[in-house]
DNA sequence: TTTAAAAATTTACGCGCGATAAGTTTTTAT
DNA sequence: ATAAAAACTTATCGCGCGTAAATTTTTAAA
């Protein structure tokens, strides 16, 4: 660091000795250029402190190198988690990403939807907030820019979708719990935000149906994503009630179970496994927390590793191809069932 | 929406029969055209679907509207928590915030700030990693673009600090817990990562020696952000060799609390104040899960709306006045005593 | 070594907007 | 009604870079 001061690539290309194009080219791809120029520009790099401005950098590329990231709730840890495996991956393919979270509400992700428009992202990669999601407008914005749905799906939205496969990692777990003891109710929230809780509900019905049982269900009231919370008070009530049909609950996710946990530690409920106990319950998502619930949770782990490792490489792919993509290619992945001390 | 096709501002002004720099003045600041005039532009909006080329704003316009927003880890619920209340804040007083989260690692605190340059944003607020940070590089940053800490003080970097009076809020719960019961042994991780994790553990001493005892502390090994697990595994340690000198322990943060009160479960001591118990745990920070552990976790309320207010308003005072502090202004919040079921 | 092709570089221009100056029209105040 | 102030228009420049076309240099093949 020392000499003048270096206020655009015109002056950076003059202590270089290359021309202001070719310092351009360079810093697109350093591979572009002669070895020996390379060197050149590398070593003035060294010597003064230049970086090319992003505003006039992008106002003339044809497609910036943005990679718009929008999740429901960064306020969920599981969210927050996925969206950290992805911008990993984003940045390590030369990539920036934006993160925005929605809040859980339908009007953020709008808002969300049109900041990034003017950022003008090459691709986007989007969590709707599923039921609650103003569809035609993730629609309209999805046509305009390249974007891969994950987690939740909207119905031929978008280029591509990424999750899990409820189905079989409802099935898989209601399997489970009916060969280590009582056939589990389903606990879900009344009116759900999700369209996993959907897919899961019927999953759970077509699994106990399937195994001879009677689905059965209990259902929170209450609205909104503070999923612990209505877990916890509705639980309360309906353990007080003794209302659960058995003595095993299969929660919708795993928020959810934690707040039942939480209202059955209360209650005086003994939850778990072993001798003594007098309730199950399961959950799904493998959230962080999972593992510290008293007792530990069991559930089902997302692959989600793999939904961010698809999702990312299925939108640098249309980014980079500059192509869209020909069919709608919709991807689930299995569960792993998660077997810890609550069922 | 209908027409031709707007492309840039000077279409947009020849649709709605207003000159292009009066057009460029509405954008800025609708107030500060005739009210006829922003009619007629605002009646063209309806119409046309035309927003300014963000890049091209940046390009030209001396400061950005760009508030960097840098936490140390999204994935702690409590960081995502002021992060989202600052970005309204930040949102509502008509600036652009950028979230970017450190994921606990110096290396990543510097590539955040290194990227925040390129944006040039007219003002960052950051909440430093801590001891982790690399001072002088997040010192050097600050002196170039308006800074604002909070959450964890770097002496002397920024403009302003934010944060909660550790020797108030940890004096009120060891003060509570020697009203209530034994005094407490202080469980902390062995190298904080955090200076508050200092500060706390001498808070702990003084208000201990205040009252009359002994400190005594409990040191978990290990490093890193998983702060649950290496309460949980150390938890179970201690609680095994019956290592804890009293029935009571006040954990230096909720996260290391929330791991120890799934040890004891594991472990089947059971927590609480009621009959039967064994031992007494108290946290600190309110962490979003606090109410529903088993028990539900006495612990300490950060104000931390108080402190995304104070740092907002603060960074665009700053911003706005085109000005730097004078003094570098320090301000503690008092934290709030939430007694739950645990202690 | 010659020569064509490929690669690298330079020339020249334009992107969309902010900023400013000078002149014109409209509004406000007296 | 009139002057002053405020708002607007026209004209022009510059920001820092990408990029197509033209030119030069390098490489590879004959």
């Amino acid at each position: 660091m020392s000499g003048a001061k270096i206020r655009n690539m015109e002056d950076f290309a003059a202590v270089s000795g290359i021309s202001r194009p070719t310092v351009s080219k360079y810093f697109n791809d350093p591979a572009s250029v002669r070895k020996s120029t390379r060197f050149k520009i590398e070593a003035a790099l060294e010597r003064y402190d230049y970086r090319p401005n992003i505003y006039a950098i992008n106002q003339n590329r044809r497609r910036t190198k943005n990679i718009g990231l929008v999740v429901p709730n960064l306020t969920d840890p599981f969210f927050a988690a996925i969206a950290r495996t992805m911008e990993g991956l984003i940045v390590a393919a030369g990539y920036n990403p934006l993160l925005l979270s929605s809040h859980g509400g339908p009007d953020q992700e709008i808002a969300n939807l049109d900041s990034l428009r003017s950022i003008k992202p090459a691709g986007v990669l989007l969590a709707p907030l599923g039921r609650a999601s103003r569809t035609e407008a993730v629609a309209e914005f999805a046509q305009e820019i390249p974007t891969v749905l994950f987690d939740a799906n909207l119905d031929g939205v978008g280029e591509a979708f990424f999750g899990s496969d409820n189905a079989q990692s409802i099935g898989l777990i209601v399997d489970y719990l009916c060969r280590t003891g009582e056939a589990p109710v389903f606990f879900e929230m009344e009116y759900p935000v999700n369209p996993n809780a959907y897919r899961r509900r019927n999953a759970y019905a077509t699994a106990m149906e399937q195994l001879g049982h009677k689905p059965q269900f209990v259902r929170a009231r209450g609205s909104g994503w503070d999923f612990e919370e209505i877990g916890f008070q509705e639980g309360k009530r309906v353990l007080a009630k003794g209302a659960f049909q058995t003595n095993t609950v299969l929660c919708s996710n795993d928020r959810l179970a934690i707040g039942l946990l939480s209202a059955a530690y209360e209650s005086g409920v003994p939850v778990g496994i072993g001798e003594g106990t007098a309730l199950r319950v399961a959950g799904h998502d493998d959230h962080p927390f999972s593992r510290y619930t008293c007792p530990s949770l069991t559930t089902i782990s997302q692959d989600y590793n793999a939904i961010g490792t698809r999702s990312v490489e299925t939108i640098l792919a249309l980014v980079e191809g500059e192509t869209r993509a020909v069919d709608r290619e919709v991807t689930l992945f299995d569960g792993r069932l998660v077997m810890r001390g609550s069922a």
